[in-house]
DNA sequence: CTGAAAGCGCTTACAG
DNA sequence: CTGAAAGCGCTTACAG
């Protein structure tokens, strides 16, 4: 491969020479950087990426650190957006993304120690107080997207942007009251999952306050199986409180509804309204296809990586900054 | 961050000495290297891989190009499955797997040339001769792996593993032969979109033949809510020659056709039975549950990964290596 | 404006 | 078995 030494050679000047023409240094005469210039285009000449990062330890790669988010379809979804957007956005900076499948912390710490990314973006909740403080020692960026770190009760001492949950909450429980749905039943997540839930949760109960309406709230696994099952058990329980609308905390929860309601011969919309949360596309494939309140992932991974580069640029200013984005309704058929 | 010249100090002896012990010399007494170890064991010593990238010209990452495949459901459970076991495979040999989304052949020409990977796995169509050129010449590891590239014709200067789609249609094919299906459809990609369609169906054509039925062949986009159109606009076609059975393509295909049969009010499997091909994860979803041809993509990855090693240790023995790995019938409820 | 030198953090051939 | 030296391919402070 060619090096700067070999353009060197052919300009007849110092590699050093060469260096500072590649780099745009002002001090160099016009004429020998574009002759240096010319020069390196022909031969195809390309940094030895290694030899940059070793001086200016700098690598111009940002790790994203996921969970294991493969053989599970909903978040092979997910995360396949995420990493694709990520790079893409990434990519617009002239920066390079890493994929670090999260498995343990020490991994991290070796990553981070090894020199081969500049800051850390977290789409990850498994992560302590011991990595947050080294990293903060050792003034390393990072930032969590999506997820909150879930063994951490200080989150003053993270940046992070996420999705507005208690509004996501609100917004699909007041969508099905103005749509005149009467009592609402909503599915949440079982006890200790995750904070969001909990959210989401408190936005219903904000909703069906405000209208003087009365709460159900049922807990359960995420998953679509066992949601089938929590409305099949519960099949009664809901004929005998009229309920006539179910705001289910995730899109494949409320698929797992929408299927036991069709067994029962129960018509959505008609009879009971169905509505979601995540808008996951795969949605769009059943019937009725599903109202849902959408996660602004986009916004979030682009704001996070805003956030992030100010920080990577300006490690003097440690200030904490912590967004939260709104989600917004997706209207389909089965509300 | 600590360095070799660091835990040198400490030991009271040069930095070579260091190198040497951390890396298991033969050359070295077991005394001081155990000495040394610890050290840097307590002062949680980690390579600069730059450095040690630079001095040995090895990354220890391979390279995955995939096509863009974010915003569409399908290309993201299988590009997520598809990275997340190449990544973890990778691991298990202390290879990192930086990804690289495709865009144009330049930029995997700069990867190459900055040297921040030592081989490519390509899961992608568009490479063009120009570019497999340049790696023959300069004896960089690469293979194809799921796709070929559809731009050449001269298929012994790569490497690859694929499916045996031959087998594929094939099995499909006399699986509803067996189960008593006469008039077989099968739906496949319009010409031109791929070869690997091309050999699904003359899978089914050799089941045809051998079984003396006629063949049936709609050619078609790959998406779902085009084969839902294409069922609806030739249904007397399909009642008029007694169809009993469709073998779709691809898994999407098939939703749509049992979504466009099930609007007809024809059960599934009762009166036609479907077969999709992938095994895609949706396929679970939907009522009736999709049987289907499983491509044998974690195979592919280990075979193909196993297959690219071996040129990466033995650069001069550049024997081709092509391998078609069968597919599995996976049976459930649509036949 | 340009070159020689030193340095980034490693490895390894050479000498002892 | 160990150290001093050279080198991997860059950048940049220093001197002129």
């Amino acid at each position: 491969m060619v090096t700067i030494k070999d353009i060197a050679k052919i300009a007849g000047v110092s590699h050093a020479t060469v260096s500072r023409a590649l780099n745009d240094s002002n001090e160099i005469s016009l004429k020998t950087k574009e002759k240096i210039k010319k020069i390196a285009d022909e031969l195809g000449f390309v940094y030895n990426v290694n030899a940059k990062r070793l001086n200016q330890n700098k690598t111009n790669t940002i790790g994203l650190v996921t969970p294991k988010f493969f053989g599970e379809i909903k978040s092979e979804i997910f995360f396949a957006s995420l990493i694709g957007k990520t790079i893409e956005t990434l990519k617009l900076k002239d920066y390079k993304t890493y994929i670090e499948i999260f498995e343990n912390e020490n991994e991290i710490i070796t990553l981070i120690k090894s020199r081969q990314i500049d800051a850390l973006i977290f789409v990850e909740k498994e992560i302590s107080n011991n990595l947050i403080k080294f990293m903060n020692k050792n003034n390393f960026p990072f930032i969590f997207l999506h997820y909150l770190p879930e063994k951490i009760n200080n989150f003053n001492l993270i940046n992070y942007v996420r999705t507005d949950h208690f509004y996501g909450g609100y917004i699909a429980t007041k969508h099905l009251i103005e749509n005149g749905y009467k009592n609402i039943l909503t599915i949440t997540a079982n006890k200790g999952i995750s904070i969001e839930y909990t959210e989401r949760t408190e936005g219903y109960l904000q909703a069906i306050k405000e209208n003087n309406l009365k709460s159900f709230i049922f807990y359960n696994d995420l998953n679509f199986h066992s949601t089938f099952d929590l409305i099949n058990e519960n099949i009664d329980y809901i004929k005998n409180n009229n309920i006539d609308a179910i705001f289910a905390q995730t899109d494949i929860m409320a698929l797992g509804v929408i299927k036991a309601l069709k067994y029962f011969n129960i018509k959505v919309p008609k009879n009971i309204g169905v509505i979601g949360y995540d808008n996951i596309e795969l949605g769009e494939f059943f019937a009725p296809t599903l109202t849902t309140v959408e996660q602004p992932i986009n916004k979030i991974i682009i704001k996070g990586i805003e956030i992030l580069f100010k920080n990577i640029n300006n490690k003097t200013n440690n200030k904490i900054t912590n967004i939260l984005i709104k989600p917004t309704l997706i209207l389909r058929d089965s509300t």
